[in-house]
DNA sequence: CCAATCTATTTTAGGCTTAAAATATGTCGT
DNA sequence: ACGACATATTTTAAGCCTAAAATAGATTGG
C-alpha cells in the first residue's frame, strides 16, 4: 500500500467481492426495512398486504382491459401459481373480477369499481409513506441514488435473464 | 438545473412523492432480482435457502458461544417463531446444535463442525455471485451507491424504530 | 378427424413469515 | 413460600411464494 488503503489497483474497475457484499447487504437492509414498514401500515390502515397492493396496482395501470394471469405474473415477476392465490383472495374481497374471453383457458382480471376506489386510497397513502421514509435525503441524493440503482439493475440484467416458470 | 426542469423549487430539499416512489420501486426491483438469483443458486448448488444461509451466517459470526433464539431473531430482524422453524430445519440438516445453559427457557444455538465447513463453502460462493452481479458497475459507482444507501438507511431510522414482536 | 404437442392455468407439497395465543421458566415483593 | 409479573420460546392460523405435477383447452400436421 502506498499511503493508507490496501490498494484499489484497477481504478475504475469493477468492485471486488467485499465491496460488492457490503453494497448488497446495505441494499437489502434498506429494502427490507421499507417493506416491513409499508406492510405494517397497509395491514393496520387497510387490512391488506403488499402483494395484493402490487396486483391491484398492475390492474389499475391496465385499465378496463385488465390482465390475464400470465400477464400479471410476468409484470409482478412472480409465479403463475402465486397470482392464482392472490386473485382468489382479491376476488373474495370484492376488489377484482374476472371476465372470460374467446380462449377458454384464460380469464382477464380487472378491478371492480370498489377495487378501483380502494386502490386509489391506498396508492395515495402509500406515496405519502414512502415520501416520509426518504424525507431526510436531499433531492440531489435521491436523484443520484435512483440513477445508481438503475445502473445496478442494468448490471444485474447483463449477467442473467432467467424465467421463473421454467 | 435552472433552465429546463419543472422547478425543484426547494433546492436541497427532500424529494417529493413521485421521486421517492420511483426511487423505492427501483430499489425494490434491484433487491428482488438479486434475491431471486441468489436463492436459485443456493438451492441448485447447495440445496439450501437464503433464510437458512442468513442464520448460519449469524451463527458463524457468533463463534463457539453461539446465539440464543432471541439474539438470532433480533440480528436477523425476524420474529421469534420464524427462528424456531429455521432452527428445526437446520438441526435436521445437522448444521447446527443446541446447548442449554442455566436458564432453562433459553437454548444457545451454534454451528456444528459440519455446519461451519458447509457455511464456509456457501459464503465463498455467495461472495462470488454478488461480485458477478455488480460487475458492470465501476468501483466508484459501487462506493457512491453504498454511501447513498447508508444515507437512505439513516433517513428510514429517523422516521421510525418499531419492534417486530410487539 | 385426431393424435401429438403446445400453452395457460391450477393444484400440490413444502418452506418462509408474521401476529397472536399459549407455554414454560425466572424474578421479585411480601 | 407464593402470587404477580416479566421474559424466552413455541405453537397456531393464515398468507405468501416457489417448483413441479396435473389439468384443460388450443393448435397443428397428417
Amino acid at each position: 500500500m502506498s499511503a493508507a488503503a490496501p490498494l484499489p489497483d484497477r481504478l475504475g474497475g469493477a468492485p471486488d467481492g467485499k465491496r460488492s457484499l457490503r453494497l448488497w447487504l446495505r441494499m437489502l437492509t434498506c429494502s427490507t426495512a421499507i417493506e416491513q414498514r409499508v406492510s405494517q401500515r397497509l395491514r393496520d390502515e387497510f387490512g391488506s398486504t403488499l402483494p395484493r397492493f402490487d396486483l391491484l396496482s398492475a390492474l389499475d395501470r391496465a385499465g378496463e382491459a385488465g390482465l390475464t394471469m400470465g400477464e400479471a405474473s410476468r409484470k409482478l415477476m412472480v409465479s403463475n401459481g402465486n397470482v392464482t392465490g392472490l386473485a382468489v383472495r382479491l376476488r373474495a374481497d370484492g376488489l377484482i373480477e374476472a371476465m372470460d374471453g374467446p380462449d377458454r383457458r384464460v380469464q382477464r382480471l380487472r378491478l371492480t369499481s370498489l377495487g378501483r376506489s380502494r386502490f386509489a386510497l391506498m396508492a395515495e397513502a402509500h406515496e405519502h409513506w414512502i415520501e416520509a421514509l426518504f424525507a431526510d435525503l436531499s433531492e440531489a441524493e435521491a436523484e443520484d441514488l435512483t440513477h445508481l440503482l438503475e445502473r445496478a439493475k442494468h448490471s444485474l440484467h447483463a449477467v442473467t435473464s432467467e424465467d421463473l416458470n421454467r
